[in-house]
DNA sequence: GCGACAG
DNA sequence: ATCTTGTCGC
């Protein structure tokens, strides 16, 4: 259970920079995970005028990729979209949505930053520190950092830097498509990150967990209202 | 003041 | 993220 008192999240934007830069030090860029055997992703859709999301995740054996669990949940989605406190819109209902899984995984995979951020402190992170659990940032875009060429060839990375430090990879899974931006979130090293990344893909530009977590939520959320059991 | 700007 | 038709390519 996670407690609500040390993680408000009706905030106003000073008062979220502030829990950012105070969480920021529980960060820990070790592997705490001796062996890897499952991996999750999660995702958040939105309503359009954005009321109301949401959150699913799908847990896969690893190497396998095979489906163990699954679980998804529908929310009230309060915070704004801010550039940097993308974590205080979506969190809530991930961490509802991770409770609900029967069989918690090793790692997760998050459709973000993990320490690739202006406070060191995406998504990711904020996730991996609340749940102490290994985390991993796989975003679209970059937040923030400076970056050279990207071979072409999947499978190819070069390192995003952020004032001449290397804060995560940027990878091509798969030739043709638009990079993604790994780094890590929480409980693991950047090395660790970008082959767990790639790894997971399956001739997609996204992991697999990430991808099908997307897949997921984006049906439920088609077939109209919320499951009774969220499962 | 002018860009940049996860989802 | 979401709003949206057709279209190019494997």
């Amino acid at each position: 259970m996670i407690a609500q008192s040390l993680h408000p999240w009706n905030v106003t934007y000073r008062e979220a920079v502030r829990i950012q830069e105070k969480l920021r030090a529980r960060i820990s860029l070790t592997n705490s995970a001796r062996t890897v055997s499952s991996v999750a992703g999660a995702d958040v859709s939105y309503s359009r005028g954005g009321g109301d999301g949401i959150a699913g995740m799908v847990v896969l054996s690893f190497p396998d990729l095979d489906l163990m669990d699954e679980a998804f949940v529908r929310g009230k989605i309060s915070f704004p979209y801010i550039p940097g406190l993308l974590s205080f819109r979506e969190a809530p209902l991930l961490v509802e949505v991770f409770q609900r899984l029967q069989h918690p995984p090793d790692v997760v995979l998050y459709d973000g930053q993990g320490i690739a951020h202006p406070r060191s402190f995406g998504l990711a992170s904020h996730m991996g520190v609340l749940l102490d659990l290994p985390s991993v940032g796989c975003a679209k875009k970059k937040l923030v950092g400076d970056f050279g060429e990207v071979g072409l060839q999947a499978g190819s990375t070069t390192p995003l830097k952020m004032k001449g430090k290397i804060i995560g990879a940027v990878i091509r899974t798969r030739r043709g498509v638009k990079p993604v931006f790994v780094s890590p979130g929480h409980r693991i090293d950047l090395e660790s990150s970008i082959q767990l990344v790639l790894k997971t893909c399956r001739g997609f530009r996204l992991p697999e967990p990430i991808r099908r977590a997307h897949l997921m939520v984006k049906k439920n959320r088609s077939l109209g209202r919320a499951s009774p059991t969220g499962k």
